[in-house]
Formats: C-alpha cells, sequence, structure tokens
DNA sequence: CGAGAATGTGAGGCAGTCCTCACGTTTGTC
DNA sequence: GACAAACGTGAGGACTGCCTCACATTCTCG
C-alpha cells in the first residue's frame, strides 16, 4: 500500500488540475463504484488524459484516499464547530443542530456519495471511515456524561454513543436514497434520537 | 442482464455441487466483494472448475441473483413466521422477537454478509433489496396500525414503519461489524426502538 | 527572447479476468 | 456390458483496465 511518490505541483495550473481531476473522481466513484470506475473515465471527465491523472496519485486506491480524506477532515469541521459550544448548549438543541448540519453537507457534498458507496472497500479505507465514527461516538460521549445527571457505567455511556451516531449515520444514508422524504425523514432522527438520548441523559 | 439458458441439473451429484458452487461465491463475495471476487477463486473454494460454475450460472452477477433470492426468501419465510402472530401479540413482544430473530439469522447466515456487502451493486439487484425492505416497512406499518390507538395520518406511518425498518438494519449490521459487543448492541436495538414506537403506537 | 524546468499527452505494454468449447469421465438403461 | 445422455474439466481466446514512458507543450526567470 505504500505510494510511489508523485510530483508535487508547484504551478498553479497544476493544481488546479489535480483540484477537477479528484472532482472528478469524486463523481465517477460515486456513480459507478470503486471497481466498475475506470481511470480513463476520470481522466475524460476532467477533461485531461489519464498521464496527468497519474502524475498526482500514483494508483486508482490513491484517488479514492485523497477524496475520503478531504470528506473526513471537511465533516471534521463542521463537528468541531458544533462541539466548540457543546458545554453553554443543552443537548437536544446541540442533537438538532448536529443533525441538520450534516444533512445539508451530506446533501451538497459531492465527495459524500463517492466515500459511502465505497467505503467497505479496501480495508485500510474502510479502518478510517470507522475511526471517524468512533471520534464522533467519543466526542458525544462526553458531552452526553457532562450533561447528564443520572449516573450511566462507561461502558454502557460508550454504547450509547456508539448507537446515537451510527443511527444517524443510517438515517442520513437513507435520506440521500430516499431525496422526496429526506427532509421529513430528518425530521424523525431528531425525534428518534431524543428519545433514546432522553432515557439515559435526563 | 437476460441469461443464456444454462443446463438444470438432473443427478443428485449435479444438484450438490450446484449448491456447493453457490455457497462458494457466497464466502468469496462476502470476503472479497462482487467485483474483487473472482469466478476462478469461487471455483477453487467449491473444489470443482470453472467449466461447472458456468454449467450452472450463465454469469457472474446471476452467482450473486441466485444467492440474494436464496437469502431474501430465508429472510422473508422468517418473517412471514413472526407474522403469523401479529394479532394475538403485542407490538412489544413481536418487536423483541424480530429483532433476536434477524440477528441469529444473520448471524448465522452465510448468504447474509455476500448480500449485504454488495447490494448497492448493480441496479436491479439493488431494487431487489430495497423492495424487500420496503415489503417489512409495510408489513410493520399494518402491525403499527392496528396496535395503536392514537390516530396517525397514513403518510407518516409508511414513514415511522420505514425509519423503523431501517433502524433494525442500520443496527443489526453494526453488530455484524462489532461481534464482542453484539449482544449489548442487538438489546439496545429494543431499546430505540420501543422508545420510538412507542411514541407513535401507544 | 531563450534555455531549462515544469507540466501535459495518449498509444501501447502488461496483467488479470470472464467465459467458451472440445474433449474426457460418470451415470443410467436395456 | 454397451451405448447414450448427462456431467466435469481446464487451457486458452477475447477483452478490459491500470499504469508507463517517450515525446510535445507551456511556463519561469535571467
Amino acid at each position: 500500500m505504500q505510494e510511489p511518490s508523485r510530483r508535487v505541483p508547484r504551478q498553479a495550473r497544476s493544481k488546479e488540475r489535480a483540484l477537477r481531476i479528484l472532482d472528478a473522481a469524486a463523481h465517477v466513484f460515486a456513480e459507478a463504484g470503486l471497481e466498475a470506475a475506470t481511470t480513463e473515465a476520470i481522466a475524460a471527465r476532467a477533461g485531461t488524459s489519464i498521464g496527468s491523472v497519474y502524475q498526482f496519485f500514483p494508483n486508482k486506491d490513491a484517488l479514492l484516499g485523497a477524496i475520503s480524506a478531504r470528506y473526513f477532515s471537511r465533516v471534521g469541521a463542521v463537528f468541531e464547530g458544533l462541539m466548540a459550544r457543546a458545554d453553554e448548549v443543552p443537548w437536544q438543541q446541540l442533537l438538532d443542530e448536529a443533525i441538520d448540519a450534516f444533512a445539508a453537507f451530506d446533501r451538497k457534498d459531492l465527495d459524500f456519495r463517492a466515500v459511502w458507496r465505497n467505503w467497505h472497500r479496501s480495508g485500510e479505507f474502510m479502518e478510517t471511515g470507522l475511526a471517524l465514527n468512533r471520534e464522533f461516538a467519543r466526542r458525544a460521549e462526553r458531552v452526553l456524561a457532562s450533561q447528564s445527571k443520572r449516573r450511566v457505567p462507561p461502558k454502557k455511556r460508550a454504547l450509547v454513543a456508539t448507537i446515537a451516531v451510527e443511527a444517524i449515520s443510517a438515517m442520513l444514508f437513507l435520506a440521500a436514497r430516499e431525496p422526496e422524504r429526506a427532509r421529513a425523514i430528518v425530521a424523525e432522527t431528531k425525534v428518534i434520537l431524543r428519545l433514546y438520548l432522553g432515557a439515559y441523559a435526563r
């Protein structure tokens, strides 16, 4: 899995091209899936040649790797923004805001589909995705701990946080699959999670 | 997608072989994913030759198709069994039994992983999977309607049933991914769904 | 403006997979 | 036991897709 080193773009034109390739790759991966997507199709969509693709990315996996890194860092930023106010805001509101934020993000972000369609592919890549969800769960757990009046054993708390994160994840995925009902699904996601977390956080 | 006709096995030996091939395919698909799985690997695992594989199945997709058909019919049977008592049993108990039944089923069934790892692949195949979940939702909706004392508009009822089915699905998937916590996850799945459905069914 | 560095190109080598088919083996029947 | 039908086999044809590399183009800077 170690990547042969590639040229790092110096001129602006080059950087732009690398970005166009990444965007094209996200498009094609999202539409076709990792294996069905061909590097030629990616190059064509980016309006360039395969040669250029391989100037910046050592192989096909690296493309998905770069896309997922970009997606994860964006998602992470959104999460950071929410967590900054974790101590001032009641958890119910924080939950609502988190769900809305991620829903809006996923609706707009092209990388999202590319990642979620392929994240169970290569082992290393999947690990990254799972690690992100675990990180989310850890943060959520902390909020839960600080805002719940009832004593919940740590192991249980970790489990509850994991369930919550995975449930949100699954619901947002469902919303992406059913655009007509997306709004209603997001609303119900808030309902189900308030009820669930309410049982532990109250 | 129309399949060239293949020989239908007449001798017992032949039927057995076809089954062995199907089991081997489930194994390999589950481990490697549809594209990464090679027909040669499937033949090898079945202890036979590629030629034999193509005697019974016109192509690779047909293998996954046959596996998914088998899985869906098995799952459907489990669901039928539960639904037979839908009018005599309170929904809470029915829910618990359903979750337990599917959890046990998925833990044991080899086809399960093959299907759930690949079900978003080909369009036609994915449609089958989604249709099954929709069917589940429709049944669940009926139970909800007959056992809830509160009036819930039909559209909302359909949404709630969908959310419930998808949530269970996602949680069982999570349980499959984290075997050490599987038992606890299943227990929490019951909790979260009782709370959610309780808000509409009471 | 000109030399050299950086960048862009795409035909084709190479590796790998799907599936066929001509031939060998086993089973059933009289 | 002998013949036909069913079945099993695996080398190889046909194809596809990843990635390289020798050459063309554009940019930078004195």
